[in-house]
DNA sequence: TTGATTGCAAAGCATTTGCATGCTA
DNA sequence: TAGCATGCAAATGCTTTGCAATCAA
């Protein structure tokens, strides 16, 4: 039993809940990725090994998940929730390249400083937050300009006006 | 005719579209008020005005508005995208109190220098970002210290554990 | 005149909820 | 056994789309 297994059942102990199949395969499958998974996304991996598994369990369970602090919300702006590993998975940023929907994932020390030297000025009290840069990951930008060199256009290929999702 | 409205009629001449009643009205609604208007709430407005108008109507003109560089979606995790002023309005990002629902704006050219560091580190080029703060403002923190008092209670009222919709 | 615009109703999406059945503790 | 959990279908809330009628250029 991993850690998270633990975090989890104790949880559900504590809660007055109970343990099912399908709530330690969703774990397990949520587990076992990195992305950041759609309940959708999830939804699919998991019927691999359950078809029987319904949508709204693993709708319920990843609600589940966040409360017991294995799981956060996270949302890149395509309008649905996606969900990150938490459990010893401290407070980070993303980049978000709008092109090939690639995440970066950073921590800035001084960033985190900053936002609370900011806060007190307007003597807010944070209790979280969220920053997304959203533009081009290194990946896609050197394919762009490889990709306006050999077409050797007299003006770059138009990128997005504006990126989309800046929800 | 004040600057925005000029601003949208170019548009919409320029991209082949037509002048209307509606859209007139929706625009000058739009600038009447400060607010991060919802469509819903927009609508509202306008309907006082002309109750014959539409909610689609308004939900498309505010895209219009957008393409024009009018207007900004901001969204703050309760699910409905806002709009804010875009014109002459520059970039800012949002602390928003999660008690009361208030939003304060605010610019740091720091910030901004900071991130752009942290984006060239990872070779990144942003087009845009949004950073969020969710927490509590300084009206709701007195308010709460001042209640915690009067009741005198031994532990701290609870407070949020995790603040809803850091989308 | 012609193609864009409007408003209604219907459709779309992601997510949530009601409810009868099934299963843990 | 009691009450939580499940899965389906239906409902929800926001937003978009189809379409016939209307209107600006």
């Amino acid at each position: 039993m991993t850690e998270e297994q633990e975090v989890f059942h104790q949880h559900i102990q504590r809660a007055g809940l109970k343990r099912t199949a399908q709530r330690d395969l969703i774990l397990e499958v949520f587990l076992r990725t990195e992305e950041h998974l759609s309940s959708e996304d999830l939804y699919r991996l998991v019927q691999r090994e359950d078809p029987a598994i319904g949508q709204t369990t693993v709708y319920r369970t990843l609600k589940l998940l966040t409360d017991a602090g294995l799981a956060r919300e996270v949302r890149f702006g395509d309008g649905r929730t996606r969900y990150e590993h938490n459990y010893k998975h401290p407070h980070h940023d993303h980049m978000i390249c709008t092109e090939c929907g690639k995440t970066i994932e950073f921590f800035s020390a001084d960033l985190e400083k900053l936002q609370d030297k900011i806060a007190a000025r307007h003597k807010f009290e944070i209790t979280n937050h969220t920053l997304r840069m959203f533009g081009y990951c290194a990946d896609c930008r050197s394919k762009d300009a490889r990709r306006d060199r050999e077409s050797s256009a007299a003006e770059p290929r138009v990128r997005f006006a504006s990126a989309p999702g800046t929800s």
